[in-house]
DNA sequence: TCTTAAAAGATAGCGGTGTTATGTCATACT
DNA sequence: AGTATGACATAACACCGCTATCTTTTAAGA
């Protein structure tokens, strides 16, 4: 009348192994056989805890979405709303950066041998956004941005700097553009487009770097 | 002394049938068993028409890049060079909504069964850049843009709508902020922050739509 | 024109993948 | 204590990219 329950650490040690092997060998190197070996278990593990490898990579997926979110919750708010804006901008992309292999399959149109993202997986991506739409609307608040739709004003942030952390994932900024000259140049033009002045963007986004720099470390390159 | 010559009507077979299973069907389509079958031939054709599939989905992203060269060169100069900056904009996502699954593979770190781009193919993406680098040349040379060095302009522009097109295909962008609305939104904000006035960026990003329109047609939707 | 070398292409196989059918066994409730 | 039920192991299926092997075709040289 009960059946035998499944063990929640073969569940754990799947995920981690599997996040293990995405993030030193890359999307190849999933694959039940050698997660369910490394694991000590068979293929089957991978199927009764996720109902399948798309259930697995689902699961790294949503710890992906957790350390983006971490690593927003690590932005400080300061009196200075635009510096706090360019801070987000550089915190998304040192998560991209720290899981290169996991970024694209949570928001490249990339699918992972046959995974694709369903709309619920998308709405635990987008809802990350509600920091940086609470700092725009303080931006706005400050005078700093002229009066617009938070949500727009958080999308074209999100727009940009997923669009330079993806070519630079794929390795397309090179030498004098690189990605490093991008982001500060983007970030600037960014927080301009949004209502600042030249002379004031240049400034917060300058603090933003140092602050950056002193808060979190030097950002981790692959 | 001479060996039998490979047929060149097979090689375009192969590609041609290639392109559409990816374009009707997706990644998962491409096989090259189902490639030959579809070519009447066998699997070894692709082996030594292009040594294997990576060979072959190269021969695609060639074919990618080579339709981007068209779109941009459909787009006319006129006296309003930001006006032009925002529809090289548009005819990208207009080739990249044409091609959808072609252009992640093109532009996205996305590996596809172990395919990866070279550092040669990505020369080739970067190549198509020229057009819209002398295209803030000129918007620099008519003080619609401050003085900056064209090349980071261009890649800010670049960089800005790569962003929004991908997130576009991972259907990330929902009501309210649709691409159609963000793309907008987006190209405006461009202009302002590469130096133009916030009036003036509004009306040519608005004619740069009128004339996209009515050149190009309405923009094909997925 | 005939010979022949060399590459094209067909066939079959190898090792790999995700998935599933089947069988065994441990477990928690009646 | 007995039993039903689901976790897990094993093995197989259909598919994948790729390659070794073989046959066939072709065009250059004699």
């Amino acid at each position: 009348m009960s059946p035998r329950r499944s063990d929640p650490k073969t569940r754990d040690a799947l995920v981690d192994i599997g996040a293990r092997l995405l993030s030193l060998e890359g999307p190849d190197a999933l694959s039940t056989r050698r997660i369910a070996a490394e694991a000590g278990t068979s293929t089957m593990a991978v199927y009764t805890h996720f109902g399948g490898m798309n259930g697995l990579v689902r699961e790294m997926v949503y710890e992906g979405f957790r350390r983006l979110r971490d690593e927003f919750a690590r932005v400080t708010v300061t009196d200075d709303p635009v510096a706090d804006a360019a801070t987000y901008g550089r915190a998304y992309r040192r998560n991209a950066l720290a899981n290169p292999h996991l970024y694209p399959i949570m928001f490249g149109g990339t699918r992972l041998a046959g995974f694709e993202l369903t709309e619920e997986d998308r709405q635990h991506g987008r809802y990350n956004l509600l920091d940086v739409v609470n700092c725009a609307g303080r931006c706005i608040e400050a005078k700093r941005f002229r009066a617009a739709e938070t949500g727009m004003v958080a999308h074209q942030m999100w727009l940009a700097v997923h669009g330079l952390v993806s070519l630079e994932l794929g390795d397309y900024l090179i030498e004098p553009w690189t990605a490093d000259a991008c982001l500060e140049a983007q970030l600037v033009g960014l927080m301009i487009g949004a209502g600042d002045t030249e002379r004031a963007a240049t400034h917060s986004v300058a603090v933003s770097a140092k602050r950056f720099a002193g808060e979190f470390g030097a950002i981790a390159t692959v």
